[in-house]
DNA sequence: AAGTTGTTTTGATTTACTCAAAATAAGGGT
DNA sequence: ACCCTTATTTTGAGTAAATCAAAACAACTT
């Protein structure tokens, strides 16, 4: 029986994941696992400011160590909807998609119905080595749907 | 008989192009568009230096002026691929899709076959209005593939 | 030719992120 | 339990890409 492919809060034990993984355990990496399995594309941001609740004096350098230390171990996937800062995922070894709402940056998953990748072929091959194809569904999420986007600063990276 | 999609250097005039968009004819603006003509998928900088070679003081912030005032007017499509700096070009009003080089940053066009946006389906739509699915091929360029990457900086964004 | 409004210039500022050296802590060996 | 090695964190500076803003200037209208 495979594992499931979404994390849940339950069954991430950073501990262990991390030792498996070849990476000494931290209170600093536990924490920013632990803030990834609570919030599913999490920007280096909204981690920082999760884990600040326990622990003030964390750094945002701190943030960037762990996961960028976690995506070299294959253990996070970063993805950078453009125009939005990048963010974190801990579902990895599926070739899933991205929803991303274009006025509040809230991004969801989106199940590849092919599963591996590159699940697209590309017309024209250029002469490249192609490995992946990126699919990045664009729109407007419900929340921000109704609002007007007077100033566009007003309510920007809130969401999750 | 519908225009090709792909802009060429002999059938794009600046001139016309801006006044019918609206927008005033500039040197500058010129200068910006016959870069783009020439070089599909050419970066900010990459666009400074090329009407450097005519207008040595040209600065970056006119370019940055000329192609987000192109991309309101729907005269120019910005692209983002992620870990590279943002490209232009001018074909718009079709929807085709990209092929980056992961390690040079070159981009090439895809023709989407299906035409129109959005190409693809979500197989959830988390309650979005979605509009587009976005769909960017990630591999290794024919220059590229023979490279040892030592130094991740030695060669960055050279091409095109 | 003059006036209005859009555009460019100059220079500062911001955001998201990386780099680097010194201080510290994890985990293996004894 | 302690030491040692090496990984990790901290602190602070630095960077790239892009944006903001005010004053100077130029395009188009009449």
């Amino acid at each position: 029986m495979p594992l499931p492919a979404t994390a849940h809060t339950h069954d991430v034990v950073p501990e262990v994941v991390l030792r498996t993984a070849g990476l000494r355990v931290t209170d600093s990496r536990r924490a920013v696992m632990q803030a990834l399995a609570d919030q599913p594309h999490a920007s280096a941001d909204q981690l920082l400011s999760t884990i600040q609740r326990a622990t003030p004096d964390a750094s945002m350098q701190s943030v960037y160590n762990a996961v960028t230390d976690f995506e070299r171990a294959g253990l996070v996937r970063r993805i950078e909807p453009a125009g939005h800062p990048g963010r974190f995922e801990l579902r990895v070894g599926d070739n899933h998609h991205h929803l991303v709402c274009r006025q509040c940056g809230q991004v969801e998953d989106i199940d590849c119905v092919v599963g591996g990748a590159p699940c697209l072929d590309a017309s024209n091959d250029h002469g490249y080595v192609i490995d992946e194809a990126e699919v990045t569904f664009w729109g407007v999420c419900s929340q921000c749907v109704g609002k007007k986007l007077e100033s566009p600063q007003a309510s920007k990276e809130t969401h999750e």
